[in-house]
DNA sequence: ATAAAATCAGTAATAGTTCTTAGTTTTAAA
DNA sequence: TTTAAAACTAAGAACTATTACTGATTTTAT
């Protein structure tokens, strides 16, 4: 299970780096072709599971079908968009507290949450407003 | 569009009632074949959907790839066994405070929020204990 | 240098869900 | 109560996102 170095996922990091929009792994794919054409999609998913797994990216599941990947590791809460389906990082305080309330009155061990918010993004309500 | 009436969906409606524990579209289908065997699985997800559109039903997304489903559309937060999978309801205040907090410093409307916990349940709890 | 282990590209396979089609029910109105 | 439009159905094809398999290639510890 030993880590070996690999340029593809060095490539996949370093793309993810740049981005702060939590692209899919299939935008990740159509990027980084730009730099390896002969990159696979199914490279792309291992590597971005990979790195997830040992934690130096984060999965995002935000009920659209589709996984979300964040070079951002820490902790902070995320809106999506219904409209245009964009992703954007929310600047508010922990709310993990939440996760006390909810152990209150349950009889298993509690490990953590997942929450994020939905509506319109700044861009999308004012195309409503002057619609 | 007109809703009329069908005794699919009536049928679909009256299993989910019987369930707490928030069956997936392929358990409903297994399940309500055994008082109509000829119902077609794309009948259930069509009538889920349908459902869930109408607010009578509540589609549930968390985070395992799989749509789960709820007759209890009040609001109420979920529990998510990391090791068995199984979904359960919490007994605990509403949090919904928390979206005037993600809302401070947001420009955009949020509209709400999806929030469930994970971890281990009553049972897998125990059965780690006791390994 | 070399060889075991990890990784790769390419592609097939899978899971969950939606779509299509041709035929059947429901329902409002004649 | 016929009737006909609209909603509905079963069956299965199609689609999307993702994972698994293959034999070849790269990495890295010795």
């Amino acid at each position: 299970m030993a880590l070996k170095h690999s340029k593809q996922r060095d490539l996949i990091k370093e793309f993810l780096m740049t981005r702060k929009d939590h692209p899919t792994a299939d935008v990740v794919y159509m990027n980084v072709r730009q730099q390896n054409p002969n990159i696979s999609l199914g490279t792309v998913y291992r590597n971005l599971t990979l790195l997830a797994d040992i934690g130096e990216i984060a999965r995002l599941r935000l009920g659209d079908g589709v996984d979300h990947f964040d070079a951002d590791t820490s902790p902070h809460y995320h809106f999506v968009c219904t409209h245009c389906g964009s992703v954007i990082d929310l600047e508010m305080d922990d709310i993990s507290e939440i996760v006390a309330q909810a152990g209150a009155n349950f009889d298993g061990h509690i490990e953590g949450h997942v929450t994020y918010f939905y509506g319109s993004c700044s861009d999308c309500k004012k195309k409503e407003l002057s619609s």
